[in-house]
DNA sequence: TTGACATAGTACGAAATCGGACTATTATAT
DNA sequence: ATATAATAGTCCGATTTCGTACTATGTCAA
């Protein structure tokens, strides 16, 4: 192995450490951000999940839910009973599973997402403009590829 | 206007949504990875704010990390006493202002950076031999672009 | 069937997070 | 010089997050 190799593997390393590093400042800036902007002590999660469950109409159990999100069941049982609490979404026993139950969006729910996403959008606008859209359509197809790399590699068994 | 001007934008505001909410779930995924292999309840920005530390040797100020960190003053105080009581980080008052103090990585802290970062590496190994290194490496510059604006952004004046 | 095992959700307690109020120190304006 | 405002950090209380242990329900092999 040539000493170009090693150096090759070490600047690699740099990149995916520079990528996830980049990633995470972004994901802190715009969750605070719109958390900034949420009533309460809503979490950026929380509006996750309704968003989440807005593009699913027939609903998803919590622990589908605390899949989707990588958060524990106890956060998500204490996350729905909030936003059903904010009447912001329904929480019926499951049809075909006793021990299970749906979480659906309500209209509240639907109404609140869909304002609050356009004052996210106004906020972000000046950001928008300065920088035109090609940085967000460029990068998306890689972050599409690593995310389900990462989705597979988690739910493949040797990740235990 | 044509109806194609309009079409286009919400195309355009479909891709940011898209953008950042892979951004959120690479992020989520990620952490969760990381934070399964910190010890304790050691979160992942506790880990962020030692790789950040060691990368700057004269220390900063709990103020400066907080906004580093976009996190509240008063939970930075509790993140740092934490990697304090770990002996992880030194805290010591600020040379020229009796307010403050300066936050400084230990040897132990920097041992068990590099321990930690090397066993994330490996982790990862699987992640990054499927996927090749192309998309970290093109979706960066991206990245970057979208997180200095963002930045920029967050300290003009108009955002409150 | 029934009994062992797996799965969905929750109760509980410990720790983390964070907004508001407070103290101490520094900056500034007069 | 001194009063006023601004800044850095912490204390406190409320809420969130999450690991452990538990209950209820479903699955499946014998």
């Amino acid at each position: 192995m040539k000493s170009e190799n090693r150096s090759h593997e070490e600047t690699n390393q740099q990149v995916v450490y520079s990528f996830f590093t980049e990633v995470g400042i972004i994901n802190q800036l715009i969750s605070t951000k719109l958390e900034s902007m949420l009533p309460g002590r809503m979490s950026a999660t929380q509006f996750g999940i309704l968003g989440h469950l807005s593009r699913r109409p027939r609903g998803e159990t919590p622990l589908q839910l605390s899949n989707a999100f990588q958060v524990p069941k106890t956060s998500m049982t204490h996350m729905l009973s909030v936003l059903e609490q904010l009447q912001l979404i329904s929480l019926a026993p499951h049809p075909d599973d006793g021990r299970s139950k749906v979480a659906k969006t309500t209209k509240k729910g639907a109404m609140f997402l869909q304002q609050t996403n356009m004052e996210m959008g106004n906020a972000l606008a000046p950001v928008l403009s300065n920088l035109s859209d090609t940085p967000f359509k460029k990068a998306l197809p890689h972050l599409e590829r690593v995310r389900i790399a990462l989705d597979e590699e988690r739910d493949s068994p040797q990740s235990n």
